[in-house]
RNA sequence: GGCGUCAUGGUGUAACUGGUUAACACGCCGCCCUCUCAAGGCGGAGAGUACGGGUUCGAUCCCCGUUGACGCUACCA
């Protein structure tokens, strides 16, 4: 195999090939169908390829039922790949948990020419040398322990069965410039440039190492990213080096914010793509809202400016294809905001026939799966069908937000209720989305906090619901789907903020 | 703290290779329409382009500095 790779030379043919790199960690994100979208229209208007790669390297974090969302959430917002896990292709597998006998040999391959090194020293040591850095206010960096091992010392730990990771022997002197195509060119002194662990002690490779490999081996010939990358550019192009290889062009797109300007986050903002799936955004809106983000469709005229917002704000994707221009993108980090994209779907929805609406409602917020879950919890409680919304009511508004008169426990004050709810949304957020598992891990939190059953379970009943009385509870938020019952908790924690600081 | 990136109303964007009363959209407010609410129509408030210096006859646009925001600073990506 390494034969074949090291025959490879500079990407000749100028066939375009760009991919993303989504981490199976969660539900798919936003961000990950921006940074895909521009990829997407790239490709598709250069005439290139465009390929999806499952970067699973991080055991950790991994989340089985991740991968198959992220097909299903890009496929739904018509975002489609030419190579990729589930569609095959030349340069596969796809999927970086498939591939650590390459990741391995490349590593070889580093350690032998010296530009990595083994490295043994434990998680502790490493964590009590980064304390000492930042109690004397310098930046904390690996302190080059094992940076030259002579062959016997290695030798030796190898043969005492030592863990160890390979780390990169990033040079001492000097500094690594990179082109970025949208910003011109950057400069990383090799002082501020960390040797980066490459290959885990576990066997699997970071980011860094799996991300240069497969994209020399994918023939990628541009990498459009987000912005948080920037800084771990030098890393790669470094890595680049080290193999020998041309690189590709490097893209670093803004990054999506939060209406505070953070980094966009689940705790300020829906982020998951299931969700507004789930909450009934049309996929159309999504995408045209995405590609309003951060420029890159083309200005409009005078005459488009005077007939409003229709001619140059809405567009579909193929037109977005047709218009895409690198040199519009905007690189301030845009604020997503979910009241410009509430009104985009509006647009959407207004523009659908009678019958192609009633039929997204069906395929969705209405649809007979969803109903008949709902059904089978109210069947028992209810006298007469008439009165089905009367208890199911708050499956299917979107405006619940009950006020203390409800949520308060009769006991507790306001300020530990919220303070508990606060621990309720960090439970849910990491449990898996079935009563199996909803109910061990909320009760373990009541008992933790000395909250009863009761107290606990009523107080989630009125965030969801907006009432002490529903049909049960569990099951409830496993028929309303994870994502949309925590945003339904995001927000009345929001409000209550709001309220509370309104009071001061 | 260190390094890096970015900077036009509250938000998203526009302003051709420097010359505009700084434009459009979302949001907000008001009026009209109307059984209500939306939608739609009309109008309004809201930035002098983060700040300070240059260069220039003339800077949103070019240069320098400052500030701020953000990102990175993991055996996460």
């Amino acid at each position: 195999m390494l034969a074949t790779m090291t025959l490879q030379t500079a990407q000749t043919e100028q066939t375009i090939r760009v991919r993303i790199a989504p981490s199976p960690t969660g539900d798919p994100h936003v961000g990950t169908a921006y940074i895909g979208l521009i990829n997407f229209l790239y490709a598709r208007q250069r005439g290139g390829k465009f390929v999806l790669r499952i970067e699973d390297t991080d055991r950790a974090r991994f989340v089985s039922t991740s991968e198959q969302m992220i097909f299903d959430a890009l496929r739904w917002l018509n975002i489609t790949w030419d190579e990729g896990p589930d569609v095959g292709g030349p340069y596969g597998p796809y999927r970086q948990s498939e591939r650590t006998e390459i990741y391995r040999e490349h590593a070889d391959l580093l350690l032998a020419n010296g530009t990595a090194y083994r490295c043994f020293c434990t998680a502790d040591e490493l964590e009590a040398a980064r304390k000492q850095q930042m109690a004397a206010k310098l930046p904390p960096r690996y302190p080059g322990t094992c940076r030259n091992l002579s062959v016997t010392e290695i030798e030796a730990n190898i043969a005492a069965g030592k863990p160890f990771v390979i780390r990169m022997k990033v040079p001492t002197e000097g500094s690594t410039t990179f082109r970025d195509e949208l910003r011109g060119e950057i400069t990383f002194d090799h002082n501020n440039v960390d040797d980066q662990v490459l290959m885990k002690s576990d066997g699997f490779p970071t980011y860094h190492l799996a991300n240069v490999v497969d994209d020399y081996l994918m023939r990628i010939t541009d990498v459009i990213r987000a912005e948080e990358w920037i800084s771990s550019t030098p890393k790669h192009v470094l890595l680049y080096q080290a193999f020998g290889w041309p690189q590709p062009r490097f893209w670093h797109m803004p990054l999506l914010r939060n209406l505070d300007k953070s980094k966009i986050s689940k705790r300020k903002n829906p982020v998951s793509l299931v969700y507004y799936r789930q909450a009934g955004f049309l996929p159309e809106a999504v995408i045209n809202f995405l590609g309003l983000m951060g420029g890159g469709m083309p200005s409009p005229t005078p005459v488009e400016i005077v007939n409003g917002a229709k001619e140059n704000e809405i567009f579909s994707l193929d037109e977005m294809i047709a218009r895409f221009e690198v040199p519009n993108i905007r690189l301030g980090g845009p604020v997503f905001d979910l009241n410009k994209l509430k009104w985009l779907n509006a647009e959407y929805l207004r523009a659908l026939a009678a019958e192609a609406f009633f039929t997204a409602l069906r395929s969705t917020v209405l649809s007979d799966q969803y109903l008949r879950e709902i059904a089978t919890l109210v069947q028992t409680r209810i006298e007469t069908l008439g009165e089905f919304g009367n208890l199911t009511h708050f499956f299917f508004a979107d405006n619940i937000l009950p006020g203390p008169e409800v949520f308060l426990p009769k006991k507790r004050t306001l300020e530990e209720t919220l303070a508990f709810a606060t621990e309720q949304l960090a439970v849910l957020e990491a449990t898996d989305w079935t009563v199996a598992a909803l109910e061990p891990a909320l009760k373990q939190l009541g008992e933790a906090h000395t909250w009863s059953v009761k107290e606990n379970f009523m107080l989630l009943r009125a965030i969801l619901t907006g009432s002490t009385m529903s049909p049960p509870l569990l099951e409830s938020m496993v028929a309303f789907g994870k994502a949309r019952t925590l945003d339904r908790h995001r927000r009345f924690l929001e409000a209550q903020k709001k309220l509370a600081t309104q009071k001061k």
